[in-house]
DNA sequence: TATGAATGAGGCTTCATTCAT
DNA sequence: CATGAATGAAGCCTCATTCAT
């Protein structure tokens, strides 16, 4: 009996965060009523209360599974013995996220949970460290990368994990605005920087 | 004959904005009433109404004030004829970013500008266009090194422009979320990069 | 599967209008605020909206129904084989009016609905039928008299419409101001005037 | 130097209240704001505020200048050694009420003087008093009809001044809804009824 | 005396949340 | 358990009025 009662329950839940993040990222977190939500998740207010006690705890649950969590991309690779290249990576990575952008996916309103976590501090902790996360096994990425000889002997590996953390969120940005970059976009320009002493100072 | 002045318009214009920037950075533009922008202006409600016909008036001059104008620094770059190399640039954009961060800068609100465009189409208009402006701009940046031969010949100035417009919201993000990362870290991946032929894929 | 019944919806919208009428007669439409009305009708503000959805309709409403709908009582007279006389007619279409005015009934504020009328188009579309529909019932009754030979061969039903019809807020505005008028003083000023052929100009 | 300033000040005040007017006419007393009779009038607030002390009075005054002052006509048929017939009378009347309302004239905003006297004790002081003063002049009128035999010796003269006094507002109202009944109109509507003998009961 | 910027009370309306059915 | 009618606090905004210049 349990079983099926907590699969029904789970499944009331999806269809709720399904629901709510439609209307988000067609009108905002709070542009968005309740009410609206109501009607296209078809379930009642009471319902819907069941499950999320208020609309800041929706809204919270949509903020945080709106962060692409790719790091699992990352930490297989990272297991691996042999490194594939930096531009692939980062092309896979890239490739992950594209795949939960889609239309109306949950990436959609990613920006909604930025903004948010800027100010309102349960969301700033839950993005930080999911953004935290992300950076640091860049950083692995770059060191495992800079011990193989693949990046040069003086490269700043925590440096590079943030720039390429930093890629992020103008990706999605860019993609959402002006729907003209793609992971191979990503991927090219790591192959237009890489070898190109000739561009930097020479301490 | 203005009752008043055009520099005291402009001030109560900019007193005004000042209050709005504060309020919204602490609690966002949608929790944030008129009520608080009204006291920390010390205005009352009609002063303000004189100045913005409405609270979405309001928040839209902040989000588009919100957004990092730093073209200037690039196309200041483009108008030299030897250009400094990029680890340079990308560093003094950076410092033109951050000094408009600050405690409270009108940075500090971008990301809520960024949710805002996915969904409000005037504010889209407005930092689409001005993230479009930045970008060919990086573009014309990574142009002018690959015509310099200081970009390999195959490079893909378009590519280097992506990405380097992408790090943009992430530097920001980072530095709101965490604090620990500066201009001098962005230039040190681009010096990371640069050089690391190794790590790429040879097509 | 309505929640509540039809019934009590309906009468829950009386309750409303019930309330509203009583407030706008005393203090009229836009003196009374609706703070006022959901403490006379004793319902909370959200449930005044789930019947009215603004101010606005609500004052349409009340408008619309305080403009005495009497024309009843002259198709009632048209569809017999022998009409009454004039005076006798002018007086049950004055009764019907003057039961309908009562303390607080809806024609009390039937003068705002005029007012509202000239210059708001819905509200001037309704009133305007309603005269209308009243005005062409009297012609009708002219017309029948006249084909009866009661009323003199060259007279005009549709102006003799135009003066009945003339008098009815005339007759509401007198009540409501003086209340020194019945419908006996109507049908004894018909009478005053029929016969008096020596009044008039001999063209 | 009294003179001149006394027409100076005669003139604004006129000035003001046909701005009002035309305002009033257009939207209604309570739906214009004081902002658009400045605009209107060319004025500034002070200047208005200058000529009356608060909005109420300048309703007032326009809802009191409203109301068509006609009985002029009537005393001026009183004063005669002979009566004109009363169709002719009637008409004359009524072409003094059209000659006020023109387009925009004073007696367009009258149904909104009787709406405000249902409830707003000065204005019905005002609008009751000038009522009461035509009709007693219309109960004059069928005196003296009635005294020249020119009414039937049983007439009710209190009666029929109500009825033509009541005909007032509902010409009026006509006019401005349907714009298809003229002075004309009622004086044939009085030669229709009249010498209708056999159109009423006989007592 | 004239101006019009500024005030701020109060109006209309929304909407997250509750709870009787 | 589900429903959705009802609540009422709180938000945005208007506008009659004042008063420093």
């Amino acid at each position: 009996m349990p079983r099926i009662s907590e699969e029904h329950r789970e499944r009331r839940r999806q269809q709720i965060l399904d629901a709510a993040q439609i209307c988000f990222s067609r009108k905002g977190f709070h542009e968005t009523s309740l009410q609206e939500i109501f009607a296209e998740s078809g379930l009642s207010a009471g319902a819907v209360y069941r499950y999320f006690k208020s609309k800041d705890e929706l809204v919270r649950a949509i903020a945080e599974r709106s962060q692409p969590v790719v790091v699992a991309v990352l930490e297989d690779f990272l297991t691996r013995d042999v490194m594939p290249p930096l531009d692939e990576i980062v092309e896979r990575f890239a490739d992950a996220v594209v795949e939960r952008m889609g239309v109306g996916g949950p990436v959609t309103v990613a920006p909604q949970g930025w903004a948010l976590a800027t100010y309102h501090q349960a969301v700033r902790d839950c993005v930080a460290s999911l953004y935290l996360n992300t950076r640091s096994c860049w950083v692995r990425v770059a060191e495992r990368l800079k011990d193989d000889g693949r990046l040069p002997a003086g490269s700043d590996p925590f440096a590079v994990g943030v720039l390429l953390t930093a890629a992020l969120p103008g990706f999605i940005l860019q993609r959402l605005l002006f729907g003209d970059v793609a992971p191979a976009t990503l991927s090219s320009a790591i192959r237009s920087l890489v070898g190109a002493e000739a561009a930097i100072a020479h301490a």
